[in-house]
RNA sequence: GCGAAAGUGGCGGAAUUGGUAGACGCGCGGGACUUAGGAUCCCGUGGGGAAACCCGUCCGGGUUCGAGUCCCGGCUUUCGCACCA
């Protein structure tokens, strides 16, 4: 065989030369080799294993944990889990003590279909998807301690997620109620609004329908005021609070009364635009409310029980979409009493109203409102104004709803004629409440929590059915309710849980009698394990308590928590909702969890979103094996600003591994004798600061732009940089790629690992030159500058500007006006 | 439709309070060292112009000595909610 080697390709050649170099230590560096040995060391000395009971100024830096899937560890996983890192990285290098915590989200229906999918047991599945996430989450460098590691699918963690749902009962917060799910007849399977695609099943695409099913809810409503208050006081992202107060949806209007005609009978309903009830020409209920049968008459009768059939039927997402649905309806036989204007209007149903809002039935104002004019145009229903708008009057015809609820004065609304809108609503309000029609009420948009789930994957709700004793909790003493492994979880015809069909589980003693019982058969929710998970990180090795009172006070609130904004409503506002009810009754001491929250952003791939089907989502593996750990976590954290997210370019990468090779070059290079340059040094503390300065908001990007313009400068003109002048760089950009920091830091010989060196503290006397350039400006135009003292005055810095010839020739003649800036600019205006 | 955020070079993005627009990085051009360069280092790089200068932050107005930043009107994009009375 003909030797190869006049055949190899530079590039491999070039491999080897690179190796050999880092082996010397010049110009390019071998992460692989230092990555492993650092993380190895790590975790044999505990490095990441802060004392939970005595380290001092506890910070519990948190991030939401990932749900464990099969394909591994997401780029945005770890974009996400690198923002934190450095945060929790620069507390400690702060001084504080830092808690850095991970686990797994592991139940629930993603699990399950892809269990299913695939045919395996996910009780073997979850566990190996673990195993590789913990690698990969190694291989990142983050500051996890893994001995408070968690995953939701563990009996210890689940009873105590039954224990949260027994606190709940006890308090009279959990209930049960038939409630509408999605159900797909072909699939037999309860389906998540999430899986119906535009009315039909996302797997098999058969049209869905609408089934009503015993749930367990949770009352967060009843917390909706207060989830709304606290929104004020807690240091949160504006976006994610916006998004809470609008699902939370607090809206101030009144419940009136209309009598029906002829019949003790009355329906209620709540409005915001009480000052429109004369225009009031019909009421509608939903199809589900309960007077629908009552109100009907005879000749009505087959048409409004079709009608009722065919839309609750319908699948809950098909339902709701609004955009280019007809309104449909039809008329009870009824009449109600306009309480105003004492007018018969005819009651209808139809699907536009919800029963889940307000009290299920509107008084319908066509003029005034975009839904009821559509619905009144299409059945022929009278439409009356009763508010006008500038140059309108009452005669002024409606060929479109008036809905503006600021301007406009009452018409044709009897003794209120000619009274604002807003006044208006006032006085009707008060009007029809001395005559006991209606009194002012606050709703929410936020709906009962419905935490029930027909699914084998998720904790077993801990509730027992007995015939004699009826529901009983299970006692706290029998927990944990074990989910049984069973072969078969396939969801079937019967719409209960795959859990029913085990016999030795399902049958069981009560109790309370010792008679025989039954379990609930229903899972609860995913969102109720991640509703209090940070409560157990700190007190994972307590089998006998959710979480310990000491560690609690010492570690919660949360310090920090970082997530992704998708979670905005549900998670965070569960969460919200459990610790404020584990607060009030007496199990913490605070009411919200997390002090401080920020929403990460999101990365995108050369413009466009990553998908598997586009074949262009990042597997960090690959980016780390190639570049190592600290280019990709500093690369990702330079993309663009945290909390806005990126766009990830293979192209950009090596910007930030050439950082870090200068990086090793100087700190293997510098020199210890002489003195550093002073000019260095000066940038080197301006460095510092903008870095601590920049870490805590989260501007992460301007952080590594900033050292790496100290980069440039420390390394400006081949010059051999000093020991002084690298040190402090070491140490601040080991948050970002702290396995280099952490080698170049032994190199230096320190025994003590660099992120117990303390952040280093610049000298701010130091920062500020003594002359600076003076922006000079002719008319607001910048014409030059000027080289002069930093605290020089206006008349001097004018005369230094007229001294330049190439500023003088735009003045010309007297200056009309001089604007000064001290230590920035001059604005001379002629 | 409602709500939120955002529109800046060839590209990702800088510009804490109105005060040098384009930091930093990619890419591109030139050079040095080289048998070689997809390594390293140096210089340049918004557009027009030989230059003096002029023009430039989505579009149109406005406030101001001065506007990417503030105000009014419009367009576009992304995300969230979606018949909420």
């Amino acid at each position: 065989m003909p030797h190869a080697a006049g055949r190899v390709p530079s590039f491999l050649f070039m491999t080897v030369t690179r190796s050999l170099d880092a082996a010397e230590g010049s110009s390019s560096y071998n992460p692989d080799a230092i990555e492993q040995k650092w993380q190895a060391r790590w975790e044999e000395q505990g490095t990441n294993f802060p004392d939970l009971d005595q380290g001092p100024r506890p910070f519990y830096q948190l991030m939401m944990f990932p749900y464990p899937s099969a394909e591994g560890l997401h780029i945005g996983n770890l974009y996400a889990f690198t923002g934190n890192d450095i945060h929790g990285r620069f507390q400690r290098l702060r001084g504080h003590t830092v808690f850095e915590p991970m686990g797994f989200d592991a139940f629930g229906i993603h699990s399950e279909n892809f269990a299913l999918k695939v045919g395996v047991n996910p009780m073997d599945l979850i566990p190996k998807n673990i195993a590789n996430f913990r690698r990969q989450l190694r291989r990142a460098g983050l500051m996890l301690d893994w001995r408070h590691e968690l995953s939701t699918t563990d009996p210890s963690y689940y009873k105590w997620t039954q224990w949260v749902f027994l606190q709940l009962l006890k308090r009279g917060l959990a209930y049960k109620k038939r409630a509408a799910v999605n159900w797909c007849p072909v699939d037999k399977t309860v389906l998540a609004n999430e899986q119906v695609i535009a009315g039909h099943c996302e797997r098999c695409g058969s049209p869905v329908e609408q089934r009503f099913l015993e749930q367990w809810f949770f009352r967060i409503s009843e917390y909706a005021q207060r989830l709304l208050d606290n929104l004020d006081v807690i240091d949160w992202s504006e976006s994610t609070k916006t998004a809470q107060r609008n699902w939370i949806g607090q809206s101030e209007g009144a419940e009136g009364r209309f009598e029906i005609r002829d019949s003790n009978l009355a329906i209620t309903v709540f409005t915001t635009r009480a000052d429109t009830i004369f225009g009031a020409t019909y009421m509608v209920l939903a199809p589900e409310h309960p007077l629908v049968p009552s109100l009907t008459t005879a000749q009505q009768q087959e048409e409004v029980r079709a009608y009722v059939e065919r839309t609750t039927h319908q699948d809950l997402v098909t339902r709701k979409v609004a955009t280019d649905r007809e309104k449909t309806g039809v008329f009870t036989g009824s009449y109600a009493v306009n309480p105003a204007t004492g007018k018969d209007i005819p009651i209808w149903i139809a699907d536009y109203v919800l029963m889940e809002y307000g009290t299920g039935a509107i008084m319908a104002v066509p003029g005034h409102d975009d839904r009821d004019f559509e619905f009144a145009t299409k059945f022929g229903l009278p439409i009356v104004r009763v508010v006008a708008g500038e140059g309108e009057d009452a005669r002024t015809p409606l060929d479109r709803p008036y809905t503006d609820n600021e301007a406009g004065r009452l018409v044709n609304s009897g003794p209120f004629d000619g009274m604002p809108v807003r006044e208006g609503k006032k006085a009707i309000v008060q009007w029809l409440a001395e005559r006991g029609d209606a009194k002012p009420v606050v709703n929410y948009r936020l709906h009962d929590w419905c935490i029930s789930r027909q699914r084998y994957w998720g904790p077993p709700i801990p509730v027992i059915y007995c015939e004699k004793c009826g529901v009983q909790g299970v006692p706290e003493e029998d927990l944990p309710v074990l989910l049984p492994r069973i072969e078969d979880f396939r969801p079937d015809d019967s719409g209960v849980s795959p859990l029913a069909r085990h016999q030795e589980w399902y049958h069981v003693r009560c109790p309370k009698c010792g008679g025989d019982a039954r379990r609930e058969t229903d899972v609860s929710d995913t969102f109720l394990d991640s509703a209090w998970y940070f409560l157990r990180y700190p007190s994972t090795e307590f089998e006998d308590r959710p979480f310990d009172s000491g560690r609690t006070r010492r570690w919660m609130p949360v310090d920090t928590y970082i997530g992704g904004n998708e979670h905005a409503v549900l998670h965070l506002l569960y969460t919200r909702f459990v610790t404020m009810v584990l607060h009030d009754m007496g199990h913490l001491e605070f009411e919200e969890p997390f002090k401080r929250f920020r929403a990460h952003g999101h990365i995108i791939r050369e413009g466009a979103k990553m998908s598997k089907t586009k074949g262009n989502v990042v597997n960090p593996d690959r980016y780390i094996d190639e570049w190592g750990a600290d280019t990709f976590r500093t690369y990702l954290m330079f993309i663009g600003p945290y909390e806005e997210g990126g766009d990830f370019r293979d192209a950009s990468v090596s910007g930030v591994k050439r950082f870090l090779d200068r990086l090793w070059a100087s700190a293997l290079e510098s020199r210890t004798d002489g003195t550093p340059d002073e000019s260095v040094m000066r940038k080197l503390h301006q460095t510092i600061k903008k870095v601590g300065d920049d870490i805590p908001r989260l501007s992460y990007n301007t952080a590594i732009a900033a050292m790496m313009e100290y980069m440039n400068v420390l390394r400006a003109g081949e010059r051999r940089p000093h020991r002084a002048e690298v040190e402090p760089l070491v140490r601040i950009v080991s948050p970002f790629a702290p396995h280099i920091a952490e080698e170049l830091w032994e190199r230096f010989g320190h025994r003590q690992g660099v992120f117990d060196s303390g952040w280093p503290e610049y000298d701010a006397a130091r920062i500020e030159e003594d002359t600076i350039d003076l922006v000079v400006q002719v008319n607001g135009k910048v014409r030059g500058k000027v080289r002069v003292r930093r605290d020089i005055l206006q008349d001097d810095a004018l005369t230094a500007a007229m001294a330049e010839p190439n500023i003088a020739k735009f003045i010309g003649g007297p200056p009309k006006k001089v604007v000064f800036v001290p230590g920035r600019l001059l604005n001379v205006v002629v």
